[in-house]
DNA sequence: ACTTCGACCTGTTGGC
DNA sequence: TGCCAACAGGTCGAAG
């Protein structure tokens, strides 16, 4: 589920059962995620209170009153609010019990996913520290991006993946993005314009808009007991439809394989 | 300095 | 139906 709109999703919805509660409780059942969870964290995190849910890139970060709480979703990764004793499934791997009795639960399948502390200024964290601008920032702009891709040879998916870059662009969402801008995902930075430039950075900023407004329909599902997140599916135009004909000229979309990631693209319509 | 590639995991899917 | 390989929305850090 994680790309950027499913974890701003994922912010909206936690906040707001969490914010100003004491941590009572921690319990970690499996430690072994991207990064092992310290022993010390349940220590660390007892007794303060959240005083704010920020989100950097795909990181949330609750803001303690001693320290920060770094948290990734990874690939697989899931938090749910729940407002009883809910018995833990397979991959239910930490669970934060508040003051007002809610329980934040932290599920990932696949392990990719992190949740750390850090009493240090956060942002100076090793991984935070490089992260480039915010996609829906003022800062993520076609002068930018033109800067930025200067002496670079990298095709411009890779680019605006790369989260030193711009953060929070992952591989559904970019493939959507230059689709919309017409531009190929293989092509060279370098030889991309300042004017297409400009029309990739709406297509970007339009679409994890739109994902995010279709995210946050749901919210109401983070107090599900189940804590099943229940998601729409946001419509992808070429995102998984390689072989099927392309939705504004029906020529059959295209499928690449790039820095190990998959590709579909419209080889008619992205030039 | 820039770019690619392997690694970390488990669950699902599709071909034989 | 069963088995097995390939693949999946991320991203760090080593190697080239």
């Amino acid at each position: 589920m994680p790309e950027l709109p499913e974890v701003e999703t994922t912010l909206r919805g936690i906040k707001p059962h969490i914010i100003g509660q004491r941590i009572t409780r921690v319990i970690v059942r499996n430690a072994r995620l991207r990064w092992p969870i310290p022993a010390s964290l349940q220590t660390q995190l007892l007794k303060q209170a959240v005083q704010s849910v920020e989100r950097r890139g795909k990181y949330l970060l609750l803001q303690l009153e001693r320290g920060t709480c770094l948290i990734h979703l990874g690939m697989s990764g899931r938090l749910s609010v729940l407002n009883q004793r809910c018995v833990p499934q397979k991959h239910d791997h930490v669970d934060i019990y508040f003051a007002n009795h809610l329980c934040l639960r932290f599920t990932d399948p696949r392990r990719f996913g992190a949740l750390l502390y850090t009493e240090k200024p956060v942002h100076e964290h090793r991984l935070l520290s490089h992260l480039g601008v915010e996609p829906l920032s003022a800062s993520f702009n076609a002068d930018y991006l033109w800067q930025s891709s200067r002496g670079k040879k990298v095709s411009i998916k890779t680019f605006i993946m790369n989260s030193k870059i711009v953060v929070g662009v992952g591989n559904i969402y970019a493939a959507e993005s230059l689709f919309q801008a017409r531009i190929l995902p293989q092509i060279s930075v370098s030889t991309i314009s300042l004017e297409r430039y400009a029309i990739l950075v709406t297509a970007i900023k339009k679409i994890l808009k739109k994902a995010i407004t279709k995210g946050g329909t749901t919210l109401k599902d983070f107090m599900r007991s189940d804590g099943s997140p229940g998601y729409f599916r946001i419509s992808l135009q070429v995102y998984g439809r390689a072989g099927k004909p392309c939705l504004r000229c029906d020529a059959p979309l295209k499928f690449l394989r790039s820095a190990q990631r998959a590709t579909v693209y419209c080889d008619h319509c992205q030039f």
